[in-house]
DNA sequence: ATTGGTGCAAATCCTTTGCAATAGC
DNA sequence: GCTATTGCAAAGGATTTGCACCAAT
């Protein structure tokens, strides 16, 4: 049942069994919580925020908390299988790729639209070490206006 | 498409007297406040939030209300006089540079630093443009831990 | 049985809004 | 004199914290 063996990309589809491991290697718990979010942000396919989350498993977990939501997101991306992207206004999204890939933000109605066009993130970082800053991730935002919002 | 529009190619040292010549020819008006903060700004030589300013204008301009910044800034930056720098924690902070560079988030204490190092911005945009968002601006930011969290 | 995690409520923080009074033009 | 802009107060939204109970190991 587990197709995946892949060591060279950081696990793009790590499973519940995955999660489960990865949470006792460090001596945490595999609750239906965090099981349910990571599925569900998955099943969405698109940038959610934690209170749609909250709403999105509401039949399956009802009850969950936001607190719960928020400190569940927070652990999926220390543990890389999230990415947060933060928009200025409106609450922060959360992506299930974690694959190198950008982000376009539409200052109109805030939708977050991956892009896949790559920059030299390596001089980046070079160049932020050369200054004394251990930089861990690179994060390329376009803002401008979505098609959608164009049109109307 | 006038360079006029590209916020992050405005000229970089507009004085006091320009500032207020950009703001009649807007039909807006010429506030003590209005002067006061953008010079503040620059004085400061790093990237302020809107209560570090308030307060740092206290002595010349007392009871200034932090709406007022708040709106002095988001009229700033309209004018393409100051960058709002989003750091996902923390308040939004404003940078006085408008040329282009980018920047470096310390995840632990929240300082932002500058990084002038390019990235191919066109290309970005461009790619945008084929997936039918019009780009306005790109923003990178390296997040990590800086020199003095680091604990040197 | 241990102790990490959850839900609840409330707190906190940042930012915006409504409105009467003020001040730039 | 108009009316844009201000200060005040309060609302709003997002996220975090404190704590008692619960449940995964």
């Amino acid at each position: 049942m587990s197709p995946m063996n892949d060591p060279h990309h950081a696990a793009p589809e790590v499973s519940g069994q995955e999660l489960t491991a990865l949470l006792h290697a460090r001596g945490q718990r595999a609750t239906p919580q965090r099981l349910v979010i990571l599925r569900e942000l998955r099943r969405r396919g698109e940038h959610s925020s934690a209170d749609e989350l909250r709403r999105s498993i509401q039949a399956e977990l009802p009850g969950t908390s936001i607190p719960t939501v928020y400190a569940t997101l927070d652990l999926l991306v220390e543990l890389g299988l999230a990415r947060r992207v933060d928009g200025g206004s409106g609450p922060a999204l959360y992506d299930p790729r974690v694959d190198p890939h950008h982000h376009m933000i539409c200052r109109r109605c805030g939708r977050v639209e991956d892009l896949d066009q790559s920059v030299d993130a390596e001089s980046l970082l070079q160049a932020a070490s050369d200054r004394g800053f251990a930089g861990e991730s690179v994060d390329v935002v376009v803002s401008g206006i979505c098609s959608s919002c164009a049109g109307t």
